[in-house]
RNA sequence: CGGGGUGUAGCGUAGCCCGGUAUCGCGCCACAUUUGGGAUGUGGAGGUCGUAGGUUCGAAUCCUGCCACCCCGACCA
């Protein structure tokens, strides 16, 4: 491993490449636009997915599983859903392959199937053509089914979590018998997102609603939270649709209402992936490696031994013995790093780039004095703490690291939010300041196309709870009521 | 998928223009000395030069196809 890595004012998206490498979270495969997950990637992965679980039972709803294989058929019931998804998905076409006869392994065309299955790129078809058999009395609504699952879609550009071709997520599909229970519902899982990304990830967000253009395909509306990243640009960090009876009807599923009356079922999705950790990444990091909220860290404090000879190291181990189970009483999980092979400058360095929150250094002056020295990851301050009350003392640091890191993100995306009220003055902030440009536009598909086309700004979302006013559209100085955000994204 | 760039040991590289089987650093292994911010010394291992062809007595080097990655576009969670 080489020393330091790039730094992100010289180069952003190196940065963000050399910090998922450097602090082993994932790899590129061989396989085109797909990653290897490592280990310390997926330990942060798999915490997300059970404080996300935790909060899906909590708010009534189960896990199931279904299909990695969708039929060509199903998916194209929903016509602007197909449209939607048609130029980015994986198809199989064959079931064998065989020898040529020259050593050769070749597909088989007489193994051909005679209707090609889709490789998911979300599950929405496969998932309505099964509720259609379990549905069939409002008292079997509503239903609520999530899966942890892995979809693919054929991006022509990848980027490490960011955007890969195969990619992991969770994807919750409801079922309501009124509009306003499914629009609920939708809402309900956008709040359960933001207070994720926010309480646990640190990462605050805007939660807003998507503008026809950027709906995803087959919703009547979606919601979205957005975050911003160091570099100015904004990601959408997770989705949440209120899809109306469009798959209802695309697969024909009916309830009868108490009422007697044979009605569509209302229907919401939401999501959120992978892509989670390159917000992680890229919304805490900084030029020495990761930086991870205590939250989600797999470590959260590393012990470093600093010793003279094996009886130092011995002395210090003992400690270290009774402080590691009364860390773990308050809940922190803890590494003891006293491998003999590495000095400890060297564990420093590597802890950081691995964005541990808390590192203690305990050598025989420490021990002497009865202190131990604590380095914070966040602002890189170095602290002598007293040995006495030191669990208690890292249980409450770890709660003040979650929020400054919090802190320090809201402050950075606050300053980024910036009001432009000319198309000059848009233009002229996507340029030099970059972020969330608060700006008033005419509500036309057409208008935020040629935006689009002419700064890549988009309109990243329609806050949720905006304030009203009266404005006139940058582009067209046609009426508006509302200012919208825009943004270069991701 | 279009334009540009890159591909040599686990990583980063020199050599390529002017063909003669490969340089250096980090890392790795052994031993010793070390250990409060990425240790030092000595010895050692590790390469079908991305891949498949072609030209040539001979290819890392010249030519062609393919693959992968990076940057910029279009597409997108």
């Amino acid at each position: 491993m080489s020393k330091g890595i790039t730094s992100k004012s010289e180069d952003y998206s190196q940065w963000y490449n050399e910090i998922v490498i450097k602090a082993d979270l994932a790899e590129h495969s061989s396989v085109k636009g797909c990653m290897v997950i490592k280990p310390y990637g997926y330990s942060i992965w798999e915490k997300m997915q059970a404080v996300l679980d935790h909060k899906f039972k909590e708010t009534g709803h189960s896990n199931a599983y279904f299909p990695l294989f969708i039929p060509k058929s199903y998916f194209s019931k929903e016509a602007s859903h197909v449209d939607g998804f048609a130029t980015e998905c994986a198809v199989v076409t064959h079931y064998r392959l065989k020898n040529d006869g020259t050593g050769n392994i070749i597909v088989d065309e007489e193994a051909k199937l005679e209707e090609e299955l889709i490789v998911r790129p979300t599950s929405e078809t496969i998932i309505w053509n099964t509720y259609k058999g379990w549905i069939q009395s409002y008292r079997d609504l509503p239903l609520l089914i999530n899966q942890w699952a892995n979809v693919v879609r054929w991006e022509m550009r990848t980027r490490l979590f960011l955007r890969t071709t195969e990619f992991l997520w969770q994807e919750g599909h409801t079922a309501h018998a009124t509009a306003e229970e499914a629009i609920e519902e939708t809402e309900k899982m956008l709040d359960v997102y933001a207070d994720f990304a926010e309480n646990w990830m640190g990462v605050p967000v805007v939660k807003g609603k998507k503008t026809e253009t950027e709906r995803f395909a087959g919703a009547l509306d979606t919601y979205c939270i957005e975050a911003l990243m160091q570099d100015g640009k904004a990601l959408q960090a997770g989705t949440s649709h209120f899809l109306g009876q469009n798959f209802a009807k695309a697969f024909d599923v009916k309830f009868t209402s108490k009422e007697g009356k044979q009605e569509y079922v209302w229907a919401s999705s939401w999501g959120v992936s992978t892509r989670l950790m390159g917000a992680l990444i890229m919304a805490h990091s900084d030029d020495s490696g990761l930086v991870l909220p205590p939250k989600l860290a797999p470590i959260q404090v590393v012990i470093v031994p600093i010793h003279k000879g094996d009886e130092e190291l011995q002395k210090i181990s003992a400690f270290v013995d009774e402080l590691i189970p009364s860390l773990k009483g308050f809940g922190i999980s803890v590494k003891y790093d006293d491998r003999d092979s590495q000095r400890p400058g060297f564990k420093f360095a590597e802890y950081e780039l691995k964005g541990v929150p808390i590192r203690l250094a305990i050598g025989a002056r420490d021990m002497e004095n009865g202190t131990v020295e604590l380095a914070r990851r966040d602002t890189k301050e170095k602290l002598t703490v007293p040995q006495e009350g030191l669990a208690e003392y890292i249980f409450q640091m770890l709660a003040q690291i979650q929020q400054n890191i919090y802190d320090r993100a809201l402050k950075f995306r606050d300053e980024h939010i910036t009001e432009a009220n000319s198309y000059e003055e848009f233009k002229d902030l996507l340029e030099t300041k970059t972020g969330f440009i608060a700006a008033h536009w005419d509500g036309t598909a057409e208008t935020e196309k040629r935006i689009k086309e002419e700064t890549k700004a988009t309109i990243r979302c329609i806050p949720l709870n905006n304030k009203l006013e009266d404005g006139v559209c940058i582009l067209t100085g046609k009426p508006s009521k509302q200012r919208v955000l825009f943004a270069k994204a991701y």
